[in-house]
RNA sequence: GGCCCCAUCGUCUAGAGGCCCAGGACACGGCCCUCUCAAGGCUGAAACACGGGUUCGAAUCCCGUUGGGGCCA
């Protein structure tokens, strides 16, 4: 029962959900997954200044978009910090009984100048271990670490670190306010929620040793560690608000589809051969702690992109109709009613958009007609022969029997023969017409599901507002 | 500053001594398809940071240098 695969994704409620830790947690969730172990979510919520319910809230529901569902976790009491104090201050008062701990009444003062000097030197500032053998009943509680000797951390992704104990120093557990500090908490929560594999950022590994020390001091069994590497910007440095949009919710809102991120994060960082596609499935089935790489890797918004037009293109688009309508409400477009035809425009829209906001865009015409044309393309199309052209079709597609794309495009080859003309230049004059602009999925198609009467009102509207233009000139 | 980590095309990466004068993908260029824009197909340019070793043989192992990043402060 010990060796039962058990991860955790322990967030620090200070603010949105950023697509590291949303990696951080698809990695843990995939390897859990994948051994069918257990996924724990815990908030690390102990910088009670820092941390917000609507962060909590914000954090949960990135994730549930990102559908990393946990097995253990909020809202079930004990899986926040806040709610464990009694824990941390139990396991303190153990190492204080058994020698391990001892209070430091050391001053922030004498701690910095001792710092200030040890600065100059050249050295790693450690603490005096002035306070060790005081028996002091109060004030910041340190852990008694072995001054000789080194730690060796068996990561799984780099392999062997090793850190000498010259560099590590008698760390706070406790403060003096009695508050417990970070790699206290996480070692306490860890070990008490039977954490078998420890997967985190890579920030973490120079906290590991200490780490190390303290469950050997709590007696407890390591758990398996994991450091992934950073993500980071354009500029190497880790991935910050100043490289652009980071949090997971700005990509969901930016219309990304959530496989499409999660097969994006995924590959960043991991990979199995040359597959770039991964269903949830196969992500399940293929991931592994062996291919995640030992460095760094930049974000790259393009490749994201590429993959969320991917997705668009793979997803039905029945589906799609449901998902795009908060998108439609927020253009300022009235969404349809019937479903049904929303599927059918976006069956012509999916593989022309990267994004679902892009696709509202790029199909805004669909469900509003144009107010102006763009100007450019007018001036060359709704020439004089342009709009009588302009008349003739709105005559035309009336009296048309049946009007579906094929129909409609037989409709136009002939009327393009018959006036010695090129099926584009019908297509274009007819495409800005309808739509106010050049580029739109196949023009046939488009008419089709406008239907007769708009269609033939829109280029009525185009013909009137194309003579007004021409006048005035 | 001390310690730790990292180093293959612009980017994500394959590569676990010979299969590699280095493969895939994104982005970029060209061609094809075509009612526009896309999508798709074909195609082009593009990398083993540097220097020493080890070895019959190194992108792959070792050492150093340089560069980048992280932690502590």
């Amino acid at each position: 029962m010990s060796d039962a695969i058990r991860v955790r994704f322990p967030p620090s409620p200070s603010g949105h959900l950023h697509v590291g830790g949303a990696r951080t947690a698809l990695f843990n969730w995939l390897f859990a997954r994948h051994h069918g172990g257990v996924f724990v979510l815990r908030i690390e919520d102990t910088d009670r200044d820092r941390s917000t319910e609507e962060s909590i809230e914000s954090i949960l529901e990135a994730l549930r978009w990102l559908d990393l569902d946990w097995d253990e976790g909020p809202p079930a009491p004990g899986y926040r910090q806040t709610e464990r104090l009694e824990i941390y201050r139990a396991h303190a008062e153990r190492l204080l009984a058994q020698g391990r701990a001892y209070y430091c009444d050391c001053s922030p003062a004498e701690l910095d100048a001792q710092r200030q000097v040890a600065q100059r030197r050249g050295e790693t500032f450690r603490y005096s271990r002035r306070c060790r053998d005081r028996g002091l009943t109060q004030g910041a509680l340190r852990l008694r670490i072995p001054a000789e000797g080194e730690t060796v951390i068996q990561d799984l992704i780099h392999g062997p670190v090793t850190f000498d104990h010259s560099q590590l120093d008698d760390w706070i557990l406790v403060r003096s306010d009695g508050g417990p500090t970070y790699n206290f908490c996480v070692v306490v929560d860890d070990v008490t929620m039977r954490i078998s594999h420890v997967i985190r950022g890579d920030d973490h590994l120079s906290n590991t040793p200490k780490q190390v020390l303290c469950y050997q001091a709590l007696g407890y069994a390591l758990p398996e560690f994991a450091h992934v590497p950073m993500i980071l910007g354009p500029d190497r440095s880790r991935l910050s608000k100043r490289h652009g949009a980071t949090s997971v919710q700005a990509f969901r809102d930016a219309g990304v589809l959530p496989q499409a991120m999660v097969n994006y994060l995924a590959r960043l960082g991991w990979s199995h051969g040359d597959q770039e596609v991964f269903t949830r499935e196969e992500l399940i089935e293929y991931f592994d702690l062996k291919h995640v790489g030992a460095s760094g890797a930049v974000f790259d918004a393009a490749k994201l992109e590429w993959l969320s037009q991917h997705w668009i293109k793979q997803t039905p688009s029945r589906q799609l109709a449901e998902a795009i309508l908060p998108f439609v409400e927020r253009a300022g477009l009235r969404p349809p009613g019937d479903l049904d035809w929303l599927a059918r425009a976006i069956d012509t829209l999916k593989e022309r958009a990267k994004t679902l906001v892009e696709m509202v865009e790029r199909g805004r015409f669909y469900l509003e007609a144009p107010r102006t044309w763009e100007p450019r393309a007018a001036r060359e199309l709704f020439t004089p022969a342009g709009l009588d052209r302009l008349g003739l079709l709105a005559e035309r597609l009336e009296a048309v029997g049946e009007f579906d794309a094929e129909h409609l495009e037989g409709l136009y080859r002939e009327l393009a023969a018959e006036g010695g003309l090129k099926l584009v230049d019908l297509a274009q004059l007819t495409r800005l017409a309808v739509t106010g602009g050049t580029a739109s999925p196949p023009i046939f198609q488009v008419l089709a599901l406008l239907g007769r009467t708009e269609t033939v009102g829109r280029l009525r509207a185009a013909r009137a507002a194309g003579r007004v233009h021409g006048a005035a000139r």
